[in-house]
Order: structure tokens, then C-alpha cells, then sequence
DNA sequence: CTGTTAGCGCGTTCAT
DNA sequence: ATGAACGCGCTAACAG
């Protein structure tokens, strides 16, 4: 039943038979109806709608060797902070005729050599990543075939192909710089173990200028996992007076915790998040976070793509974004009430 | 550069001469070892070594007609609700050699249609649908075809092919009864407005007995939204006892805005969400919701499309995985202490 | 167990 | 402005 009804889908074959033209002349009245007379692509159009016919990009893709398709290589689909560069890079490439499909690498990166292969088997145009490409390797081999990537939500003096993002360095020393610049002296982190989290922890304690209790936890950290890291933390310092955590959610799960252990938030304990996730300026107090602009991250990252499957040059494949810090509540800033 | 490296590619062909064997013997090492001798075998996967061959599926797929690729349609990708339904989805089908690729329709269901089109252009073997395709003529068109499609997060006497998920209108009225059975008289409704929204209130009004006061957002809601909607909610009544909202993203905004009022939860206010998120169960007060396994939407979905896939018939086409009203501090539950 | 033949549906190249 | 021939890279169907 399936295949019967697979076997009986138009092509255009049909299609031209039906139009009374030959094979190339429907191909040009969907690709390049241009150069056609108006009666002819008319007829054609027609005969489109009367067979119902739906091109095969697959069989088009093979010939033109374009597949109109973008692999997209995420950690996990389901982490919060990749959600609306996902959204607006589907979003701009679907505009440009382009299909994104997504492939999890997963947080140990040992699939990220096998998935980069299994995805270019279905011949993208190009991939985009969230994040860097680790394996050296597989670096490499991109860049020996020459298929255009996008890196993402990070920088690197030596991309594969374009990196659009921002410096997770300097993110750390930012926050570190505003702690110290606070007077908190008795800091402590928490924070998930992937590699762009590990170099915000990393330029964190270089610019605070010294170790400080810190809690690592497998990523992508959540809610329930930030109040157990609270927990953790207090046993390390007591005293501790500020914590900055690498992701929002993370971060709302301190505040629950301290909520629930009567501690005050900021007068007790203050928070900073990372990500500037929808919900952060709501939360009461409000949440003091790093902001990234991650669905311009998509957007920009769809647009340098897109460049780069059009042949145009690409006069800066190093794309800096950079990141705010946004103070609130859970930090001390004062604010009028909302509403 | 791109172009030059692209048309070096090993192809087939290269492999199948550097082992010294025809074309289709070199297609079987990679389809159907089983038939090959050893030594056979060996050489072919040893050519495909040294040449770093790397398949081409759509060329593959163009023969074969099947795409080895299903296609998924999403409102928006970023929903977290069917994050977990995506996430289980993209890990059955990759593990059987199938990629996902994903569509947005849009809440307003306008590009429905044009979408169904935009994807069987790339000839997926199959559609997964969050939601129920709403368009008949769209229905239609899928049943003429004879593609498999699973529609899932609902139910349907009268799927298009086959349906994995649970009735809204269920959901509606248990959370109905169970404010009555609490003997909360004064409720309210923040709901979104998507379509299984507007079906778990119909439930809850039906099981409710009248009309209560009612704030509809557009889909999809969340905390800010949430409060919001609670702060509108005390116009229309001022004594309201209990809340039930169309997300528990929607209900953490309700949580948050009756801190920021000073109404105590439950005592004053009970609150109640809809789809136990992870973070439901460690908030403060953890939030009574609606629980419905989402991963298992997704792996039922993938298992059930893989069979139709395969041409295995399948017995139940519509799949009820239920869901369960799971009772937390926000509408009274008492817990012993955390950690 | 291995090979030959014949396309899958369409776009490119050249001709008219 | 339109068409004929060819092949993209691979696999199904049949031979041997």
C-alpha cells in the first residue's frame, strides 16, 4: 500500500506529458521559469497542480551535487541554552530553501568523529556546530573536504571554516572582575563540566587570583541539580557570600535552595547565573546573568552559511557577539516593583 | 575550493577498483556483508579505508526510495514540552540509521500545509507530528500517499495513521475533579491557546460543572507570561483559591508572582501545571502537575514508525500512554524535608 | 558468492 | 525559447 502509493507519485516526467513539453522545460518552469514563455510555464504550472506533483529534491540534489540541506551538530538537543539559536538558524536557512537536521554528539564527545561521517553521508551543503569542533581529527577532515563550517557559541583564533560567539575567557574574568569589584571576598562556583563552562571557570579564577570552592557537575545542569550544588557548597565555606554558576537554571536552583534553607537572597547570598534564559528577569529576586544573544547567534550563523554556499566571500570568519552582564536582583541591584 | 574538493570525493566506484571488485560487490561490503566471503569483505573495507569513502545516502535513497530520513513537525522547536518527545525520538531513529529532521508549523497552523509539501520534497520514509494535523486537506493528502505518519501528544478516533499520546480532554477533567474533591469552589484558568490547551479546559469546564475565570495567552506560555496571567486572574477574583495552568512553566510565573504578593501557596493560593518538567518536583513549593511521560511519546513514536517502516503491521494504532495527576506542596501535599 | 544490466528523478551540457 | 542526450552515485533484479 505504502510502496504502491510511493510507486504512483508523479514525477515530472508526468508532469511534461501532461503539459505536452519535454522533461526540461517543466525542470525550468520550477527552477528558472525566467526564461520561459508565459503560455508554456502557465501550462506547466497547470499540470503541476493537476498531478499533484511534489519535487524530489533527493534526485535533484544528486545532479546539481546541492542538497539544500544544513547538518546541524548539538551536545543534546534538549539543552535550553542552544534552544533559540536553534530555532532562529532552522528559521533563516528555511527561508533560504534550506532544511536543518540536527545530530546529538552528546557531552563526551567520543560520538563526534562518527556523527560528522554519518551526517555528511546524507551530503549537507555545509554543518553548523554548537560550540567548537574538539577532535583534531576531525577538524581535519573537514577542512580537507572543504565543506563550509559554522562553529558556534565560542571563539578560536583557528576555526574550521567561521566561528560565530564569543569568548568564554573573558566571560569568566567579567564575572570575576564584578565579584571582586563587589568586595566578595568567600566566592564559590558552581558549575557544569563542558568544555566552554570549564574555560568560564577557568578565566574566573585567573582575574579573581586565586581557587575558591567550586562544585563541577556532569552536563547540562538543571534546576534539581542546583540545589544539591548549594548544599555542597555550604559544606565547603559556610560563609560563602556570592556564588556564579554556569548556566540559569542552575542558578534557580540555588536560589530555591537558599529560599528553602531561610537564607536571604542577595543580603545572605548573591547569584549570577549564565545565559539571560526567559525566565531570569522574572524571578523573584530576579537573576543577575551573563547575557549571550543566542538566537542572533543562529541568525548570524545561518547568514555566513548561506554565504558560504553561494560562493560569496566571507571577509570576517571571526564573528565576536561578546556578552553583557545584567545586573538584578539576586546581586543587590535595586529596582522600582515591577507591574 | 568547496566545488574542487566536493567532485574529488571517492566515490563507489573508486572503491570498488581499488579493491579489484565490481561496483555491486563493493555496495554489499557496506549493505549486506553477510553474503560476502571473508576475504572479500576484508579487501573492500580495507579500500574503503584508503580511500576514505564516505557513502552518499541520497544516491543510495533515490534507488532504494527510501530516505533512510523521517521528518518531525513542531509548533515551535524551542517548546519545552516536547523537548524530552524530540530528544528520545532523534536517539530511537539515529540507533536504526534514520535522521529526523524537524519543521515549524507555527502555532497558527497557517503553514501547515505548505509545510507537509516543503518536506515531502525531501522524500522522508515517514512523518512524526507533534500535535494532530489539523488541516483536512493536509490529512487528506497524507492518507492518499500512503506515507506513515505517527501523530502523537493526543488522541484520535481517527488517526491518519497511527496516534501515540492521551486526551487533553482527560487531563482536563481529572485536574477538574480533583479541585472538587479538594473542595476548592473559587478556581481559576491561565491556559494557553493552542489547541490541546483549549481541550484540557473544555475537559475542565465540562467536569467543573460551570464557567470559571479564565486567562488565555498565546501559545506558547511561560513564566513571565505566568505572572501575568495570576495578577489578572485577582482582578476578576480577588478570592480565588486554586489555579490550574496549561504549562508548569506558565505555573512557576503564577508561584512566583503570589511570593512576590505575599499569598502563601497553598494556604492561600493552590496552583496546579501541566507536564511535570524536571524542574516541577524542586521548587519551592514543589508543583502539583499533570504528569506525562514525554520520552516515552518519543520512543513509542520511533519504535511505532520504524515498524511501518519496515512494513511490520501494527495491531493498536492508537496508543493511550495515559498520564497521572502528581500531588506536590502547591495544592497541600505535606512532604518530610528534602535531601 | 560475485557480476551485469538497468534504471531511480532530475539538472547540466550542448544543440536547435 | 525549447529539446535530446547523458550522467549524478547508487542499488534492485536478475544472471552466472
Amino acid at each position: 500500500m505504502t510502496r504502491a502509493a510511493a510507486l504512483k507519485r508523479p514525477t515530472l516526467h508526468d508532469v511534461a506529458r501532461e503539459a505536452g513539453v519535454s522533461l526540461i522545460t517543466a525542470s525550468r518552469a520550477l527552477s528558472n521559469p525566467g526564461v520561459l514563455s508565459e503560455k508554456t510555464l502557465e501550462r506547466v504550472l497547470q499540470a503541476v497542480q493537476d498531478t499533484g506533483y511534489i519535487p524530489n529534491l533527493l534526485a535533484g540534489g544528486l545532479k546539481s551535487q546541492r542538497s539544500m540541506t544544513i547538518a546541524g551538530l548539538v551536545p543534546i538537543i534538549s539543552v535550553p541554552q542552544f534552544l533559540p539559536t536553534i530555532r532562529t538558524l532552522t528559521e533563516t536557512l528555511d527561508a533560504a530553501g534550506y532544511q536543518l537536521f540536527l545530530g546529538q554528539s552528546g557531552y563526551d564527545y567520543s560520538r563526534e568523529e562518527r556523527l560528522i561521517d554519518t551526517m555528511l553521508a546524507r551530503r549537507p551543503d555545509g554543518i553548523v556546530v554548537a560550540g567548537l569542533v574538539r577532535s583534531e581529527q576531525a577538524r581535519d577532515r573537514l577542512r580537507r573536504l572543504g565543506v563550509p563550517v559554522v562553529e558556534t557559541w565560542d571563539l578560536s583564533d583557528r576555526p574550521i571554516d567561521v566561528v560565530v560567539g564569543f569568548s568564554h575567557l573573558k566571560v569568566g574574568s567579567a564575572v570575576a572582575g564584578y565579584f571582586l569589584s563587589k568586595g566578595w571576598d568567600r566566592v564559590g562556583i558552581a558549575t557544569g563540566d563542558d568544555q566552554r563552562a570549564m574555560q568560564r571557570l577557568e578565566g574566573f579564577l585567573a582575574a579573581f587570583g586565586r581557587d575558591v570552592p567550586t562544585v563541577k557537575v556532569p552536563a547540562p545542569s538543571n534546576l534539581a541539580v542546583g540545589r544539591r550544588a548549594l548544599a555542597e557548597l555550604l559544606q565547603k565555606d559556610p560563609d560563602i557570600q556570592a556564588i556564579y554558576c554556569s548556566s540559569d537554571g542552575f542558578a534557580q536552583g540555588v536560589l530555591v535552595e537558599a529560599a528553602h534553607r531561610g537564607l536571604r537572597v542577595p543580603e545572605d547570598l548573591a547569584v549570577c547565573g549564565f545565559g539571560d534564559a526567559d525566565f531570569a528577569a522574572h524571578l523573584l529576586p530576579s537573576l543577575t546573568t551573563v547575557h549571550v544573544d543566542g538566537a542572533e547567534i543562529g541568525r548570524r550563523a545561518a547568514q555566513l552559511m548561506l554565504d558560504r554556499c553561494k560562493g560569496i566571500a566571507i571577509e570576517h570568519p571571526i564573528v565576536d557577539l561578546g556578552f553583557r552582564i545584567v545586573e538584578r536582583e539576586s546581586t543587590g541591584k535595586r529596582t522600582l516593583p515591577t507591574n
